[in-house]
DNA sequence: CCTTTTTGCACAATCGATGGTGCAATGACT
DNA sequence: AGTCATTGCACCATCGATTGTGCAAAAAGG
């Protein structure tokens, strides 16, 4: 650390240091200084300066010149699945690449703090957000057209802005046939009272998804019952109430079962954990998402995953295209196998051993409460 | 949507509109007008103006001039995993109710990448930033130091700030205890042979977790053989080839093991997946890490989950005071049996019933490869 | 040697919000 | 009526980087 003058260096600084001009620095660290005909020798010793310096651009006043922050938004309504933990860390990769800056924010599913957040995101002079899997897609669209600021829908659709989503149908389809495909055609033949979906409200995914499963059902089964449709919304706690009362009902299980989210899967979860003796042998789980321990569960466990990289791709590709009306852009999901054990984003990084600190343990540790 | 002219509203256009000056509207705006004694009446009138045309406050602008952001900064290695996604969540909570706005960066647990990382959050004027995971937390330190932002280590120690971090002595030492006690002691005794650690490399926690793992198997079975401990880094790859290696030269896997992490834990479910015809039906596992799915696995596992809720609120409590000299703070964390569903973040979410748009399934969606 | 062109850079305005300072208008008081 | 205090607000510099413009000095041309 040559200098540790306690305060970031500026160009005002490094003017001074090298007796040319603030503009002139600029130019030179911001790449525009042959535009500027600076000569070769004055960029150098700036260039030096910086270097010795450790001198990085303030990005709050670049972004307030420019009215562009380098950042790109990315409105999510939960970080705590792997569905979208995954997604966030594909999009922080894809930023990243283009040079800029991610900011992630979680809305919770609701319309409001949709807004809200956005318009946060947006105070900071955000250039683009990614608004995904949004209750209310079209309120936080009229936020960012407001401000002018780019934006795409991902996950869910909304009207006033192109989205790139799952294709929900097809995905519903291919899992509720693997499902029924995982029953022996020799063994006792598969009812359609037999084949429940929980999970899962009245948002377009889930709307999609239930028509794939109604459709296959009636297809391969002949029949398609209201009843086996369970919308438990996206609450773990709802979902596993909707399991209790369909075992006290019935003292057992659905042998089929189509659960709309891992979050749904989760009150499944809860509902294993009250029901100690129950051995959940013979049922077969369709799931749409992926998670890989939940694909090794002790019962075959068919998921659904979502392409996210496909999906990311294809939205970038539209941001940076003129606008056009919008669209919704299909992207098709992959069906997984029971016990499969993906590769993912964590797989492209390097494992480093750290640099040994023997210093670090030296520090007597005192608990606290 | 009263005013749409295309750009956000500044204090200069609500200076023109109400006929004062930009400064009595930015103190109208911020809160101090009573102590530059506006009239009340003005006060009132610049209010309605700002609801009127929706202003927010440029956050560059206010933060340039503020030398600071509103912006704190969480330095993570990776967001896919439970853990992380987790702590991301609840930081992200925390950060919102102190009316601040989190802006999250992943490192890939590369000491360069996290100097860099930490350098683009500096240069957006961050007020603080949390160094979670960090593979050389006093390289961000300098970093920060330098540019005079306060910071904290969580996770992961460091030796030039506090840092506040699991009892992972404690906790390796009460996984492994658990995982000796699903032994019954009248079924074939657990030689120490047979208990095994997989995962982790030459970091503090890893080391205290291997320490207590060493311990307890001292004690509880009177031997600890180094050839059980190993050491395969952070990579799920290089856990599942460790794996085959030993299934490889055993024919057969450790009764009882040891897992570091989640990740390494999907080295395991990898190689579960290339020997589908094992049953795993004897075995124990202890992960030092908590996942919901994995805690149902067909075989039982016990789980640590670390308090992530008390350890950020110590980490910002430690934030707000006056610095002190460099101190590990331990939290502990708790131990989780087998087959438990644990609510979480996500529970304290309203499920909303999306507002339904008939207009969103209108559009034709035309499929793109 | 004088004009024209080119080179190399400095100057100053700007982005939006903030806060110190100054000053007119009003009211209070002798 | 004259002095003084108070009220209510406008003015202006500032944060750091960018960019259009202008203008000397050097080089080229006649």
């Amino acid at each position: 650390m040559k200098n540790d003058s306690k305060k970031k260096a500026t160009i005002y600084d490094l003017s001074v240091l090298s007796g040319s001009s603030p503009s002139t620095v600029s130019a030179v660290l911001n790449g525009t200084w042959r535009k500027r005909r600076i000569k070769e020798s004055t960029a150098d010793l700036i260039r030096r300066l910086a270097e010795e310096h450790q001198y990085t651009a303030n990005r709050q006043a670049q972004g307030l010149r420019n009215a562009r922050s380098g950042l790109v938004g990315l409105l999510l309504p939960i970080y705590d699945n792997r569905y979208f933990s995954s997604l966030a860390q594909t999009f922080e990769a894809m930023v990243r690449e283009k040079g800029r800056c991610p900011i992630v924010a979680s809305a919770s599913r609701d319309p409001e703090e949709e807004r809200e957040k956005a318009e946060t995101l947006i105070s900071y002079s955000i250039d683009a957000l990614f608004i995904c899997g949004a209750t209310d897609p079209d309120g936080v669209h009229a936020v960012c057209e407001k401000a002018g600021v780019k934006h795409i829908n991902i996950d869910l659709p909304g009207t006033k802005t192109s989205s790139v989503i799952s294709d929900n149908y097809a995905g519903g389809r291919a899992l509720t046939e693997a499902i029924i495909h995982q029953f022996p055609a020799d063994k006792p033949p598969l009812a359609p009272e037999e084949v429940f979906l929980f999970g899962g409200r009245n948002d377009h995914n889930s709307r999609e998804r239930i028509r794939g499963f109604r459709a296959v059902k009636r297809e391969m089964l002949g029949g398609d019952p209201d009843a086996c449709i369970q919308p438990t919304g996206y609450s773990p706690e709802k979902t596993r109430i909707a399991f209790e009362a369909f075992y006290e009902k019935q003292d057992k299980l659905p042998r089929a079962l189509f659960v709309n989210s891992s979050i749904n899967f989760e009150g499944f979860l809860r509902f294993m954990a009250n029901h100690p003796h129950e051995t959940f042998s013979e049922i077969v789980v369709g799931c749409y998402d992926y998670d890989p321990f939940a694909s090794f569960l002790p019962f075959p466990v068919i998921m659904i995953r979502q392409d996210i990289e496909a999906m990311l791709s294809e939205a970038f590709r539209l941001m940076e295209e003129p606008p056009t009306a919008p669209r919704i852009h299909l992207v098709a999901p992959k069906l997984i196998a029971p016990r499969t054990a993906l590769t993912g984003p964590l797989d492209a990084l390097k494992d480093i051993e750290p640099t040994v600190q023997p210093g670090a343990d030296l520090i007597a540790p005192r608990a606290e409460a």
